[in-house]
DNA sequence: CTTGACAGGTTCTTTTTCGGAACCCATTGT
DNA sequence: ACAATGGGTTCCGAAAAAGAACCTGTCAAG
């Protein structure tokens, strides 16, 4: 399989993946959440060679994740900022954080706790069903074809996740 | 920055990248999540290269997110299943594919629909907070250095995630 | 006892992508 | 006139990926 093709796989992992896939893309997005939005500071922050940065800043905007906002005129300058479409990235960058918390930390615990503004706890993310509200463990869900489904898939009946 | 120097830096989501943050392994270990288990079944469902294969899942049996089990011998023959560590990626799994359901889904809607076993309703995962219940949107944490942040950070104050 | 099939890799060659450094360009401050 | 600043682009050599062929045990058939 092509890397470019992913974003045309019946597979919505696979969509996300053409864009944050990569090795530098949330690391960039990481930036983001910190509030960084100028080339130079992401350049600095990641030591990411310049023209990947670019790169990744430019698929980003084209995705729709980053939008460019002008904050001065002559010299034109515009920095980077999270679309809703990029904020709504936030509970991707909290389960690997949470797994790298719990899985990639040594024996003195991870590096950066997070603790929430509303309730005051050092707390991690739980993820519940959007419906009954129970808390979703692996292979708590079963799989079946959808709306988008391509109609060949639909005929044969799929394993699909 | 280099690749391999990524498992070191004080940062969860950086140490997860480390391990998940390539173009292949998380869509292998989607084929995980969805029972493959096999080197061939890998092999012609992704249409991957097989040396990119063989090192994908050697990586992640190194990392323990995949152990090898024989089932059956002469000539001796290895599974791949998923860890406990492996398991543990679904949150991982689920943004990714609820993000892309909300956002990379053409007009027809989502290609796949995921149906909670318990309550029967096709559902997303809802983040909410491990301590009080509430549900976590972008930004909803604030960060401070934890028991392993290296000395040097602890000593300067630091934007971190 | 040679041939073939099967699972699971490894090796080889060609194309992409990455890291590092240098260079470019418009504007402003000295 | 000259350097600095922000935001890139260009060029090169190194690393990784795609694609295809080849290798290795083991069993089964002819």
């Amino acid at each position: 399989m092509r890397w470019e093709e992913l974003d045309r796989q019946p597979c919505s992992l696979a969509r996300s993946l053409s864009i944050v896939g990569d090795r530098w893309t949330l690391l960039v997005l990481r930036e983001c959440f910190l509030r960084v939005r100028r080339f130079e500071e992401f350049e600095q922050r990641l030591g990411i060679a310049r023209h990947v940065l670019a790169d990744r800043l430019k698929k980003l905007t084209d995705a729709g994740v980053l939008r460019k906002v002008p904050y001065q005129e002559r010299p034109r300058r515009e920095e980077y900022r999270l679309t809703e479409k990029g904020l709504d990235l936030y509970p991707v960058m909290l389960s690997l954080l949470d797994w790298g918390d719990k899985w990639m930390a040594g024996p003195e615990g991870p590096p950066v706790l997070r603790r929430h503004k509303a309730c005051g706890h050092v707390a991690h993310a739980v993820h519940t069903c959007s419906e009954c509200g129970e808390e979703l463990k692996a292979r708590d869900m079963t799989v079946e074809l959808g709306p988008g489904a391509p109609a060949a898939l639909k005929a044969a009946g799929v394993k699909g996740e």
